[in-house]
DNA sequence: TTTAGTACTTGGTATTGCAAGGTACTGAAA
DNA sequence: TTTCAGTACCTTGCAATACCAAGTACTAAA
């Protein structure tokens, strides 16, 4: 099993979770890039490095995250995002919409 | 509330589902796009014609549907869709993906 | 000064979703 | 007969996105 179809179709049930798990994430205090990809992949969301930076940039365009750039002891600055007011609300959205998409996947398995 | 982008990304977190979606709604017997798409559109997963006639024929491509013709009373015929052995199996592997999805989600939620 | 490690950024390509438009069959109205 | 409305299938073109790969830049150690 776990052939090519079957795979693609796992990684785009993942991948349109991106987006609310790094925001679950960035709600538990601010993070750097290298952390939250970490985390993400720690949860099995697969996601890697040209996918997330691109991310974090809209969400931050889009005023959901906000970063500082750090000086770091061991190489480049690190930009440390935060989650805005914004992003605050729009993550109490999402999750009720994650509720409720749930409910709707039990609702056609029974 | 409701604003663009929490719309954008719910609606993402949606799609990722349709295939996975579509096979659960054809295991439970034959349908042709009309009935598929209304039963998806009831449980809110925001499809269109559009997009399901093109993920039908992929899907059927890769071995997970198969269709068979039949007249209709009232206009053209119909493309019966029923999922194959394969898409069985496939759809088994979903559903265990699913469970450890929402696991994933709710680890990141606690 | 070169190498390794860390971190951020940016093309190019492929996939996908969607709006819009197109084809074709049926039956009823004009 | 012709025209129209309803049903059903399919395709095209555009925009958004993911990912691979390469590039830039800073630090520290060899």
């Amino acid at each position: 099993m776990a052939d090519y179809t079957t795979d693609n179709i796992k990684s785009q049930m993942r991948k349109g979770l991106l987006e609310y798990c790094t925001l679950l994430c960035l709600s538990k205090g601010e993070a750097y890039t290298s952390e939250i990809l970490t985390i993400l992949q720690q949860a099995d969301l697969l996601v890697v490095e040209g996918t997330l930076y691109p991310l974090l940039s809209r969400m931050k365009t889009n005023g959901l995250l906000e970063y500082r750039w750090q000086e770091s002891p061991t190489g480049p600055p690190r930009k440390y995002y935060k989650i805005t007011a914004t992003g605050e609300e729009v993550l109490k959205e999402l999750n009720k919409e994650w509720g409720a998409i749930t409910a709707s996947v039990n609702k056609m398995c029974g």
